[in-house]
DNA sequence: GCGCCAATGCTACACTATAACAATCCGTCC
DNA sequence: GGACGGATTGTTATAGTGTAGCATTGGCGC
């Protein structure tokens, strides 16, 4: 796995199973909604997964082409509409790029920390953070619906 | 004021004055700072504070075409990366779009409430919210820096 | 076979942002 | 006054991100 980039934060692990298990809840969670995961949103999805940063819709389109020829940006951004439809990625609105779910199946809005230095992301599910927007919101009687949360920075690891 | 725009959630104001006070404040800050802000800078400021709506790049460069009939994006973009700089705008990502901001001087990373269906964002100063994300990015030892927070939905008024 | 629908192919284009270098303006120093 | 230097703006070109619109394909039910 040359092009693995970062593991997640603190911690290496078999990036392979992590890709592998973000597949299989894919093919899952289709099924059961009896949506298609076709050969191409699989293969993004997969591209999507082959780091822990957030990769642009043109390098998963350069991605893509080696067994897609004919892929061009319709491909690949309705790929990634479909993904983020099912809540299998998310779009880093910072950075124009996407990220792997890890929270797949359960719809929301993600949290994120993203490193300048190194680049890798990690989606965190802070339960007051949650409730503090929420709160936030309501305030001024206002209908959250989609809640973009992501903090840059410098990870534990970078910062040393 | 035909091209206003919406006004503070759940008021109206008197725009003009809105406009007014935010570029005095302007004024000033730069003054203190040493810092020029040109005729072009102060236009494109006015601009965005035209209405309580994320402002495009490109619709702050049509508007300062009208009277600075030389100018380019970079010309906008370099305006805009100043006042940015300067703490007298924000962006907000999700939009792509510019927002004037109501808290110039003091810097810091805003949080919006973005009106999906008349585009009205506020922005708020919450502080626990601030709180919560300090501490869900101290939680994994991550060094926040910048903190972007937009939420999306309907304002009070829309939802009705 | 035929109609239908979802997915993909394909061309072109719109929108957002920056690179790179030239010209100008203004203040300072000699 | 003239040379220098820094900040700002002018100018051309191009990079990067995203969508519109319509044609084609392929599976499925009838």
């Amino acid at each position: 796995m040359a092009a693995q980039g970062a593991a997640h934060a603190h911690q290496t692990h078999n990036h392979r199973a992590c890709i592998e298990d973000a597949l299989a809840t894919a093919r899952e969670l289709c099924a059961a909604r009896g949506v298609q995961l076709t050969p191409i949103r699989e293969k993004v999805l997969q591209i999507v997964w082959r780091s822990h940063k957030p990769v642009g819709a043109y390098d998963v389109l350069d991605e893509l082409s080696r067994s897609h020829k004919s892929a061009r940006p319709p491909t690949v951004y309705r790929a990634l509409d479909f993904l983020m439809g099912e809540g299998l990625i998310h779009k880093i609105e910072s950075l124009n790029a996407y990220l792997g779910c890890v929270e797949a199946g359960a719809p929301h809005s993600g949290q994120f920390l993203i490193c300048r230095h190194c680049g890798a992301t990690e989606e965190i599910v802070d339960r007051k953070l949650e409730t503090a927007l929420e709160a936030a919101a309501k305030r001024t009687q206002f209908a959250a619906e989609r809640k973009v949360v992501e903090i840059s920075g410098l990870c534990a690891r970078c910062a040393s």
